[in-house]
DNA sequence: CTAACGATTCGCT
DNA sequence: GCGAATCGTTAGT
């Protein structure tokens, strides 16, 4: 399990390179799911148009982004996604990591009957709202710890080379202004299990 | 209280 | 490639 120091850098952009190869695992009702994360956004509560908390904006819903680092951030998307995001910073610092594609790797047979598919293709994980529902992940367990018994990151034995690293524009956000243009979106070059996004 | 909208996905053409 | 689905959050009245 990744310890508290890890999410309190104070730089997300930093965090969310890192956090690529990193194994995320969720464990609700004693059943393990897993995957490896190959693709990550940084938003920034700071000078960030595209984050939902940009320039202290507090309401009921972003609060949890302002908690010391190490706490998930997951909220409705269209109705429908839930999207789980990596606080992190110190406290009152609403940085947050969005996960954005796994390379699934426990519970395979568990996370084709959460997303009602029925074989392993890439629409398992590929995908912010398709992953979190693979992990069985909901917008009302946001502020969970992931120093706890549910929801944790671990180290896997792969070295990531920076040369594998791609950085990209976040997607969706065109409404961010000159924020949308900034490259804060990594992903794994070549990994099959990226958003579909472009 | 009301209305507009979204850090997306899926199915159909 | 395109549009519908779907509802909590937010800002404004």
């Amino acid at each position: 399990m990744l310890p508290r120091y890890f999410y309190l850098n104070d730089n997300v952009v930093d965090v969310a390179r890192r956090l690529i190869g990193k194994l995320l695992v969720t464990e609700f009702g004693g059943v393990r799911t897993s995957g490896v994360i190959v693709e990550t956004e940084a938003y920034c509560g700071r000078n960030d148009q595209a984050c939902h908390a940009n320039n202290g904006s507090r309401t009921p819903r972003t609060e949890v982004m302002y908690c010391e680092g190490g706490v998930g951030y997951i909220y409705l998307c269209y109705g429908i996604h839930h999207l789980f995001n990596v606080v992190t910073n110190k406290k009152d610092y609403a940085d947050a990591v969005l996960i954005r594609g796994l390379e699934p790797v426990d519970g395979i047979e568990t996370m084709l009957k959460r997303r009602k598919l029925p074989s392993l293709k890439r629409n398992l994980t590929a995908g912010p709202g398709a992953l979190a529902q693979a992990l069985g992940i909901n917008y009302r367990d946001s502020g969970i710890s992931l120093l706890g018994p549910q929801v944790w990151i671990e180290r896997t034995n792969k070295e990531i080379d920076s040369k594998r690293l791609i950085a990209s524009p976040r997607v969706g956000i065109e409404y961010a202004g000159n924020d949308a243009g900034l490259p804060w979106r990594f992903r794994l070059r070549d990994s099959r299990w990226v958003s579909p996004a472009r």
